[in-house]
DNA sequence: CGCTAATCATTAGTGCACTAACTAATCAGC
DNA sequence: GCTGATTAGTTAGTGCACTAATGATTAGCG
C-alpha cells in the first residue's frame, strides 16, 4: 500500500487538495451546476445561455464573431448553434455579400426569451449567497487568471 | 438590428463580460489548456492527471472513494479508469470481501510516473507567471466559491 | 485576369461530464 | 435465512470542447 508519510505531505506540491487546477475545474462545474435548474426553465444549457447573452447584446452577428467573444472554437459552436436553431431561438444563414460567413440572428422567440433571462443573475447570486461586490472580486480574479493563460500562448511550446 | 444603447449597458446584469460564470468557465478551460502540452509528455489528459494525483496519495482505493475526492460521478470515472488501465498505469479488480467495490491500484509504471509529474506544478506556475502566494489566494477564492455552491444544494429546487 | 493563399465554416473523431436505467452485491429487519 | 432496500459500478444517451481534415469562398498579387 502506498501512503505518504506526514513529513512528505507538508511540502508536497502534488497533493490534490492544493491544486489550483482542481479547485478551478470543480468550481466551474459546480457553478454551472447551480445554473442548471435555473436555465432549464428557459430550455437552455449553460453554453447555450452564453451564446444567447452574446446575441442579446448584438444580433445578427457572425459565427466567427461569436466564437471570438466566447473564446470558443467555431467547431464547438457549430452543433450548438444548430440546436439553438432547432429550438427556433435563432436563424442561421449566409451573410449577403460574403458567402463564407454565417449570420446568426435572434428570432422573435429568441429575443423574447431575454425577458425571462433577466431574472437569472439575481437568482444565481441568491443561490450562491454572494453580494455584487463578491461576484465582482471573483470576476476580477478570473479575468487576471485568464490574462495569465493568454500571455504565454504566443510563445508556442518547444516543438 | 439589435444593439443596446449606452444607458442600458451601464446597469445591465446580462452583459456577457460581467458574468462570473463566463469568466469562470473560460478560466477553467484556459488553465487546462496550459496544462495540456505539459501533461502530453506524461501521456495524460487533465482529468486523468487528477485521478493519478489521487492515486499517488493513496493506492489502492475504490472508485467510490476516488469519485468522492474528485467530486465526480462514478459514471464519469468508469471509462476514464478504463483508459488508464489500457495505458497500464492502473489495475482494476474487485475488492476481496466486497465484490461490489472496485479496487483501483497503481501499477509500477503508474507509480513511477509520479517522478516526472513532480515537475508539473512548478512548470505551470512559471507558464502562468504566478507566485505560490497568488496561487494560494486563487485557490482559496475557488474553495470559497465551491463551498457556496454546495451549501444551497440540500435545499432542493421547488418541484 | 488568373492563380495562390488566407479565411470561414463544417465534419469526423476523441474524451469528458452529466442523467437515467440497469445489474449485481450487500445490508437490515424481521 | 428471506425479503426489501441500499449501495457500487457499468452502460446508454446527450451535449460540450478540442484537434485535424475538408470544402467552399474570398482576397491578394503578379
Amino acid at each position: 500500500m502506498t501512503t505518504l508519510d506526514e513529513s512528505t505531505r507538508e511540502t508536497d506540491d502534488l497533493l490534490l487538495e492544493r491544486q489550483l487546477c482542481f479547485a478551478l475545474t470543480v468550481a466551474s462545474r459546480s457553478v454551472v451546476g447551480v445554473y442548471k435548474p435555473v436555465l432549464e426553465r428557459l430550455g437552455l444549457t449553460h453554453p447555450q445561455y452564453l451564446v444567447m447573452l452574446a446575441l442579446w447584446e448584438r444580433s445578427p452577428r457572425t459565427l466567427k464573431d461569436i466564437s471570438d467573444s466566447l473564446l470558443h472554437e467555431p467547431a464547438t459552436l457549430s452543433p450548438l448553434l444548430r440546436r439553438l436553431e432547432e429550438a427556433e431561438l435563432i436563424t442561421r444563414e449566409r451573410v449577403p455579400g460574403n458567402e463564407r460567413a454565417l449570420a446568426v440572428k435572434l428570432t422573435d422567440k429568441g429575443a423574447a426569451l431575454r425577458e425571462q433571462a433577466t431574472a437569472v443573475p439575481g437568482e444565481i447570486r441568491e443561490r450562491l449567497q454572494l453580494s455584487r461586490e463578491e461576484v465582482a472580486e471573483l470576476h476580477q480574479a478570473m479575468t487576471g487568471l485568464i490574462a495569465a493563460t493568454q500571455q504565454q500562448k504566443p510563445i508556442s511550446a518547444t516543438p
